[in-house]
DNA sequence: CTAATACCCGAGTATTTTAGTCAACTAATA
DNA sequence: TATTAGTTGACTAAAATACTCGGGTATTAG
């Protein structure tokens, strides 16, 4: 899981989307000078995000991009997911064949740390950013899901 | 908040030094070795991790480096933090000026979220990733600092 | 005392990522 | 049929990342 800048341009794209694509698409010329991101910088945002299936997109005049699903089903994790290719942060590739224990455990320690993160911001959709309500929700998907963390734990391999 | 190979490194090499520096200070070079990352490199981001006041270096033969604080008063986020200069997510540097009312909101929406990611990293020490206990204490944290939330986001201003 | 250890520091550099440009194209519609 | 707006790919400047090199200095074992 990795929060760059690139990240956050598209939560922010897909915030305005969901603020103003209530009937009409929104096209990226739009968000483009709302949100004060390059035109081609947005279509190459939109490509990963349409072909993960969270935006379609409407030819023609009086096009642009909606959401395929309801705000409240799109989560900030799946937006970042999209526009950055994953990389494998251990050493052995998952192989399992590090010399020493120890480095293996520093991965495992870290990949765990990781699907935390994932966790987190697969438990916010656009739309508890956008309403600011639901945080007791958000909190109590947070207790289940770090509650059934040691059975994932114990899944893990290095 | 940002989360790159950057700030994973420095995660991983002070996750070696708590696994190792029981007693004894635990050099770069071992952990260079052990976990593979260039010893120039680590001495760069242990330069930051001493000037934020997380480890102490101890010179000289059978010298290395220490945490200052045991494990558990030393939290993930401020490992991120020392090692990446933060930076202005905002279009408008914080005075306010943009010129629809519609950009604000997004970029506090944005800082919003980079918040509860900060405040989640900040709930976990590395005691925590060590020991793979304590995950209903951090889940109970999490609750605490997710439901005073909202008086945080108020106190926001774009 | 001195040689070895290991931190300290700054300059420089290769690589990758980011962010953006440009150009040609296709689909839809007014 | 002209215009709008998405689609795609190649290309590029700038920044960040990851790393190297070459000197330092403090400490200590011998």
């Amino acid at each position: 899981m990795r929060l760059t800048t690139r990240g956050r341009y598209a939560v922010t794209a897909m915030l305005d989307l969901a603020l103003h694509a209530q009937d009409r698409p929104v096209s990226l010329a739009e968000i483009s000078e709302r949100q004060t991101i390059s035109l081609s910088y947005l279509e190459q945002l939109f490509s990963r995000l349409r072909q993960s299936g969270l935006v379609a997109s409407v030819r023609g005049p009086g096009g642009g991009y909606r959401l395929v699903e309801s705000s409240a089903n799109i989560w900030v994790a799946d937006i970042i997911d999209a526009v950055n290719e994953s990389v494998d942060t251990t050493n052995c590739q998952g192989r399992g064949d590090c010399q020493s224990g120890s480095i293996c455990l520093t991965h495992h320690l870290w990949e765990d740390l990781s699907q935390q993160i994932h966790n987190f911001l697969s438990s916010i959709s656009l739309a508890d950013l956008v309403a600011k309500r639901n945080v007791q929700d958000i909190a109590h998907r947070q207790v289940t899901q770090l509650l059934t963390l040691d059975e994932n734990v114990r899944a893990n391999a290095c």
